[in-house]
DNA sequence: CCCTTAGTTCAAAATTCGTTGAACAATTGT
DNA sequence: ACAATTGTTCAACGAATTTTGAACTAAGGG
């Protein structure tokens, strides 16, 4: 079972900037750069919106073709598709990410952790 | 007399990349990346749009931190902000523009010439 | 002074976006 | 079979974005 990706040649740069230009979104994308290798489900990004604002926000990473999403029984595997975005846009992912890594203004998956032990 | 431009730490990313993720837009920076170095007047782009809709996409550009506005006289000399850019967020703006450059999706400014060759 | 050129501002209309709750589907564990 | 877990879908709503035309400002040329 696979939900529906755009090709390599389908993702559009306008497309992949709108989407990475949300800060939800980029925090999502900064966090899965950070465990890159490890394919996260969207529960552990519970941090950054409710369950129904983040099934948009994976939504629309995926159709944007910056996330591949692979369902594993009842929960969804979710990885950044950095071979193919390095491919089509060089340079551009390592960029937004490095940039991202930095910026005290988007919201951290930790948070929660981070409030709780205060 | 200068236009309002925000300060190199105000320009936020996810700010940047929204902005930069409109297709009218990215052809706008597209071409001034390809003139670097010339600054270029608003007249230059009616290709993408009309006169008031550049108004409000180039004030967003400006708004945003991608470029630069100098009132001189009547008219106003647009440039981006490389230096900028390039030191708060190392490489991005390189790889947005190499991207860009081969988009043949991206609107052109030189349309209204080659089509009137046809 | 009048006219043109260059661009902005404003309000309105159309569209898209982000967020929410309620209901739903599918898998897993007991 | 039942219940819990994971996540989606849908309709709704407010907020923000994009586009437009009409009116406007400001500088320059004749």
């Amino acid at each position: 079972m696979t939900l529906p990706h755009p090709t390599a040649e389908q993702i559009s740069l306008p497309n992949v900037l709108a989407v990475l230009g949300d800060p939800t979104r980029l925090a999502i994308v900064r966090y899965l750069a950070s465990k890159e290798g490890v394919p996260l489900n969207c529960s552990q990004f519970l941090d950054l919106g409710s369950k129904t604002n983040l099934s948009y926000h994976l939504a629309k990473l995926r159709e944007a073709g910056v996330t591949r999403t692979e369902v594993v029984g009842t929960s969804r595997l979710i990885t950044l598709r950095r071979d193919d975005l390095d491919a089509r846009f060089p340079g551009l992912l390592d960029s937004v990410i490095a940039a991202a890594v930095d910026d005290p203004a988007l919201p951290a998956v930790g948070a929660s952790e981070i409030e709780a032990r205060a």
